[in-house]
DNA sequence: TTGGGGATCTTCT
DNA sequence: GAAGATCCCCAAC
């Protein structure tokens, strides 16, 4: 079993995280699978929600890296992110799909589907299959109900333009695992 | 296969 | 008052 990633390992800058945990393993009281893909955010990144600062809602943002950013999207679905760079930055990696491994069964309860392929692709269900609630927001990732570990080998890295966004809309900051079936959507050649 | 509308809440103008 | 790091369902092509 590959090692679980501790609050040092989030030292990095938002895109090299967010590439480095193409193929980690993402858990959530056991329930979870390989993550294949996210997106960088930065506090001088006028789509990241830490772009102005500190608020009440953005605040584990700046908080200790390697600790989970939670945020209400659309006023409907819980999203998840980990924190990273440096304590205050206002650095994050917002996890965008999962290839289900553990707790499967879970996952298709909660979703309400049984299609694999939808169970996490898209960072709203995700929220929902691992049960991402804002009690979770500012919680260790290295302490339960979270674990997360290294990726076990190298994975292909695919990179295009993050989705759902209007600012910086160009900046190639999305990663996913090349070839992938569980990608929330394709990225363009 | 593509496109519009609804659900529902926080933030900022 | 509007927009947003979304998803789902239905209608129309």
């Amino acid at each position: 079993m590959p090692r679980r990633l501790k609050p040092a390992d989030f030292l990095r800058d938002a895109p090299e995280m967010a590439r480095l945990l193409i193929g980690a393993v993402l858990l959530v009281d056991g329930v979870g699978g390989r993550i294949v893909e996210t997106e960088a955010y930065d506090r001088e990144d006028p789509a990241s929600h830490s772009h102005s600062g500190p608020t009440p809602r953005n605040q584990a943002m700046f908080g200790p890296p390697g600790r989970a950013y939670v945020y209400r999207s659309y006023g409907i679905h819980w999203c998840l992110n980990f924190v990273c760079r440096e304590e205050g930055h206002g650095a994050g990696v917002l996890i965008r799909a999962i290839e289900p491994l553990a707790g499967v069964a879970t996952m298709i309860e909660r979703r309400g589907l049984h299609e694999p392929r939808l169970l996490c692709s898209g960072p709203g269900r995700v929220g929902q299959a691992l049960a991402i609630v804002h009690a979770l927001n500012g919680h260790r990732l290295d302490q339960r109900p979270f674990a997360v570990h290294a990726a076990d080998r190298d994975y292909d890295v695919v990179v295009g333009p993050r989705i759902g966004i209007t600012k910086a809309a160009d900046v190639p900051w999305r990663f996913g695992m090349a070839g992938s079936k569980f990608l929330s959507r394709g990225f363009p050649k």
